[in-house]
DNA sequence: GAGCTTGATTTGAGCGTTCCAAATGCATTG
DNA sequence: CAATGCATTTGGAACGCTCAAATCAAGCTC
C-alpha cells in the first residue's frame, strides 16, 4: 500500500510541524510527541496524527532539530588521500560499512577531506566547526597522533579504527587482530604439510606490521618450527618486496606469509623470476583481500579483514560513548578470516594452471 | 602569530554570537555582519569584533545557520557497494576530490549508503529528508536511472558524474571523454609503429564501453587501419577477458587497447599462456589507471581519468545550478590522459624484464 | 538651517523544533 | 462534594542565527 506522498514541492515551502498540527486539530507539541514519544498519545490520536503526517508528507527539519536538541546526528570521518593506492579498496569498503551502520542508527557520515601530507592539526581546528558533528571516526590511528588528544580535550566523542601502538591509549577503538590472521595462515600452511614457513613483513616499528609478524612467530613456536632466518623486511612496494623475499626463498622456504597483498605480489614476481610457480612450488598468503588477490594468477590466498564488522563496532562504540561520556574506554578486537585460494592449494585440488 | 584559542569547552556551553556581541559592545547583528558581510562595518569596528571572535574562539552554529538560511551547506553523495571491487579505487579517488572541492567552497559531503542491489527509489524517498542537503552528486549515472527524474521533480539540485547514455538528458553532468582516451592510446601505438591494433571491450550497449570503443575505431579509421576482426567483447572479469582476447591475438594483433585495466589483465594472462610477453611481443593499454596498473609486471600503460578535475567540475556545476536553478543545463567533458608504462615500451627504452 | 543622501549600526521578528511547566479532562477517593 | 491521582494535551519559551526594516549620526546640497 503505497503512501500518498502528495508532491510537496509545488506548494510554497516545506511542510512544517505546525501545518500538520493545524490540519490534525492538535497542538504542535502533540505532533512532536507522535514522532518522538508515541507512547504518550492516546492510540486514536496517534493514528490520526500519523495519518496526517503521511498524507502531507511531513519530514522534520534536521536543522531545527539539531538546533533545539544540540545533536546533529552526524558522524565525522576524515578521509585521507591514499598515496600507494593499494589500501584504497579496503578503506572504501570500510567507509561503506561505516555509512551503512550509521544509517541504521539514524546517523549520517560527514566527510572531512584531510589535506594530503598528514592530518595537520591546524587544519582540524578550522575544520571541525564545534557543533557540526556529534562524534568522529578516525582511521589509520596506528600511531599516537595528535587528533586523539585534541578531540578528547574538546570533549568530542570519537572512536578509532586501529589501536594506538605507541604512546598512551586514549579513547575507544575497534581493530582487527592481525596476529590472529597470520597465525591462522600458518595454521593453514602447516595443515598443508609446510614446515619451512617464512614471513615477509615491513620494517619493525610499525605497529600493524609487528602485530602481523607476531602472529606468525607465535604459531611457528607453537608448532616447534624455527623462525630464525625465516623473516625478511621490506618497504611496502612490490619491487622492494621482490628483492627482500629472495633470501627467504634461497633458504628453502616452501611457504611465505606476507604482511600485505602487495608484498605477496612481490613474492609472486620473485618466484616467477626463478621459474617457480606460486601455489605449486611455494605457497603464498597475503593480507587484506584487496581486489588484486582475486585477480592474480594463481589467485592469492589472503587474510580478509572483517570490515563490515569493524564499521558496525565503530558506530556502536561511538554511540555508547556519546550516551555515556564518562564510561571507561572500550576496545574491541575482531577476528579476520583466511580466504583460501589457489596460492595455497589444498591437496587433491587441481594445481593452478599457469 | 598564533591565535589565542582559549579553550572554550571547560566553560558552560559553546560561545554564541550574542556572547561575542556583548563582549565586543556591539549588537549581535554586527557580529553576524563581521563574518558574513565585513564590508558593511567600519574598519575599526571590524577589527575589534574580529579580535573578540578570535579571543573567545567563536564558531557559528551550523544548525542555527541552516535553520535560518535554509541551506545546510551539505552535498549528498550516494555511495554504492562495488561488487567487483576493481573500480573502488577510482571511486575512492573521486570521492576524495569531491570532498576536497566541496570543502574549498565551504560545503561538506554527506554520505548516503545506497543499499546494495541498485538504488531502490523507495529507499531514496525515506533517505533524503528534504532539507538535509542542498544538492546531490550522483555517480554511475551511465543509464537513465530514476534518481535523476526524481530529484528534478523534487527541485533538488544535482549533478551527475557520467553522461546518460539512454533516455532523455536531464540536468547537468561532468564526464570523462572515454573516446578521446582510447583515441590517444591508438595514436600512441601507431607512433610506436603498430598497425594491427585490436580493441577488447565490453558487450555493446553499455554507454561507457561503446564510447571507449568509438575512440579506438575513430583513430583507426583516421590512420586508414582496418577494424574488422580486431574487436572482441567480454564480460568485465579477468577470466572472460583472457578467453575473449584469444581470437584477436590469433589474428596477429600486435597491440591491444582494453576498455579497462581488468580486461587488460586478462590480456596479460592470455599472452603468458602463449609464452608471449606483454610490452615486448604485444603492446597492451588499459583504462582507469587503477592500482593494479602500476603493480603489474610489466607495468601497464593505461588511460587515467582526471578524477580530481571531475570532482571539481561536479562541485562547480552543482553550485552554479543552486545559484540559478533556471539556467540551461551545462555539460562538461574532460580529457583523460595516457599514462605510458612498460606495456607499451617506446623504442630505445629497455624492454621490460620479465 | 531645512531637506536629502549616505554609511554604520541596532531592533524586532522568525526560521522549525523540542523542553518545561502547567492545564485539562476524567475517574477514583476521603 | 471537594480533593486527589493519572493520563493526555497544551502554551509559552528557547535553541543561535540572519533577514528586513528602523534608527542614528554625519555629510552634502541649495
Amino acid at each position: 500500500m503505497p503512501r500518498s506522498t502528495s508532491s510537496p514541492s509545488p506548494k510554497g515551502g516545506p511542510v512544517t510541524l505546525a501545518m500538520v498540527a493545524r490540519r490534525a486539530g492538535v497542538s504542535p507539541q502533540t505532533v512532536s510527541n507522535a514522532i518522538n514519544s508515541p507512547e504518550l498519545l492516546r492510540p486514536e490520536t496517534l493514528e490520526r496524527v500519523r495519518g496526517v503526517i503521511d498524507e502531507m508528507g511531513y519530514r522534520p527539519s534536521r536543522a531545527a532539530q539539531a538546533l533545539r536538541t544540540r545533536s546533529s546526528k552526524l558522524i565525522g570521518y576524515g578521509i585521507q588521500p591514499v598515496p600507494g593506492g593499494d589500501t584504497a579498496p579496503v578503506m572504501d569498503r570500510f567507509l561503506h560499512a561505516l555509512s551503512q551502520a550509521a544509517d541504521e542508527a539514524g546517523y549520517r557520515m560527514l566527510l572531512f577531506a584531510c589535506p594530503p601530507g598528514g592530518p595537520s592539526l591546524e587544519g582540524y581546528e578550522e575544520l571541525l566547526g564545534q557543533h557540526d558533528v556529534d562524534g568522529f571516526v578516525l582511521s589509520n590511528t596506528a600511531r599516537q597522533d595528535p587528533r586523539q588528544a585534541w578531540l578528547a580535550k574538546r570533549g568530542v566523542p570519537f572512536v578509532g579504527f586501529g589501536r594506538m601502538w605507541s604512546g598512551r591509549q586514549i579513547g575507544d577503538w575497534a581493530d582487527v587482530d592481525g596476529a590472529s590472521g597470520t597465525d591462522a595462515a600458518v595454521e593453514h600452511l602447516v595443515a598443508l604439510g609446510h614446515r619451512r614457513i617464512a614471513f615477509l613483513g615491513w620494517p619493525r616499528g610499525s605497529g600493524v606490521g609487528d602485530d602481523r609478524a607476531a602472529g606468525w612467530q607465535r604459531a611457528m613456536r607453537r608448532h616447534g618450527l624455527p623462525t630464525r632466518g625465516r623473516r625478511a623486511e621490506s618497504a611496502g612496494d612490490v619491487e622492494a618486496a621482490r628483492i627482500a623475499v629472495k633470501p627467504l626463498l634461497d633458504a628453502g622456504a616452501t611457504a611465505v606469509v606476507a604482511a600485505s597483498d602487495t608484498l605477496a605480489l612481490g613474492c609472486y614476481h620473485a618466484l616467477r623470476e626463478r621459474n617457480a610457480v606460486p601455489g605449486r612450488d611455494v605457497a603464498v598468503v597475503g593480507f587484506d583481500d584487496s581486489p588484486i588477490a582475486g585477480i592474480l594468477s594463481p589467485s592469492l590466498s589472503t587474510v580478509a579483514q572483517p570490515l563490515e564488522a569493524v564499521g558496525r563496532e565503530c558506530v556502536r562504540l561511538l554511540l555508547a560513548r556519546m550516551a555515556n561520556p564518562a564510561a571507561p574506554p572500550e576496545r574491541v578486537l575482531l577476528e579476520p578470516s583466511l580466504v583460501v585460494r589457489d596460492s595455497t592449494p589444498v591437496p587433491g585440488s587441481d594445481a593452478p594452471a599457469l
